[in-house]
DNA sequence: TATTGTTATACTCTATAACTATA
DNA sequence: TATAGTTATAGAGTATAACAATA
């Protein structure tokens, strides 16, 4: 039998395991699922995972360069200004100009943006717990972390 | 010391260490880092991640309908038809009429498709036993797949 | 009626160049 | 001249609605 029978419709079963076997397809599909789940637990807050990030850095940094948070997230400067235009306009957060350097805007979270992100800092806490459970337990999920590092990023 | 200090700007390394244990951020960053070295490893043969994807899934199920290859990539018919449009073009792909079904569009690789596939797949395979390497032999591999198994997609 | 492929369209994310104000 | 923020723009990727051909 040639590969190409053209006599009869190909049925059953589409043959995924080769695919299934590679680490950046299974990587990708995974880091998709997540992320739709990510979005449906925030969707209440209006949070996309971009967004949440953002957030969670500046609190964790607050009075840092807007450069340097979109730096650190991987975002290009021009790409994070509507971004930070987003956050800004909720009253979540608040550019102020540096003391020392009138070119850059240091990023602050508003006392609303304190409240907000303590609220999605739960809510994150909450899908993490549910994804921790997903992948097996604690163990699993340093184990999974692990090999993330490794893969670089 | 209040959270927002305003009469110096803050300095040092950014704390990401909070949002470095989220697997979802973590999935992402790495997820991003392999696709893009996979476009660099795939540069010479101008095959994006889906492009190869669809190779490799008709090369492994020749005769399934567009919509079946779409449905199984995650991709939307709609946005399925620009891309077997351009392998296609490549002559990498063709599309005859199912005997059954007058409606649908079977698939199949081309002989110069199976010869490109081929290409293909030795390039994949390099890229694969890189991945396997970084991320620290096949059992860690086995590992890795067996936990973003669990996370789904 | 329902399905398959298709077109059109819009929205998000991303990448680059160029401008402004500051340094 | 270099940097920080911004604007404009173009390219992918993705989602939905609607249409023609066929079932």
């Amino acid at each position: 039998m040639t590969q190409q029978d053209l006599s009869v419709a190909a049925d059953g079963p589409i043959a995924t395991s080769p695919l299934d076997q590679v680490i950046g397809y299974r990587l990708r599909r995974a880091q998709l699922h997540v992320f739709q789940q990510f979005m449906d637990h925030f969707a209440e807050l209006e949070l996309r995972p971009a967004e949440y990030s953002t957030l969670r850095l500046i609190g964790d940094n607050p009075g840092r360069k807007q450069s340097e948070i979109a730096e650190i997230l991987g975002i290009k400067r021009a790409n994070f200004v509507a971004l930070i235009n987003g956050l800004d306009q909720r009253g979540l957060t608040v550019r102020r100009q540096q003391p020392g350097d009138r070119r850059s805007h240091a990023l602050y979270l508003t006392p609303h943006g304190e409240a907000f992100a303590h609220r999605a800092n739960q809510v994150q806490a909450d899908f993490e717990a549910h994804c921790v459970e997903r992948v097996g337990g604690t163990a699993a999920r340093d184990q999974l972390l692990t090999l993330l590092e490794r893969l670089g990023g």
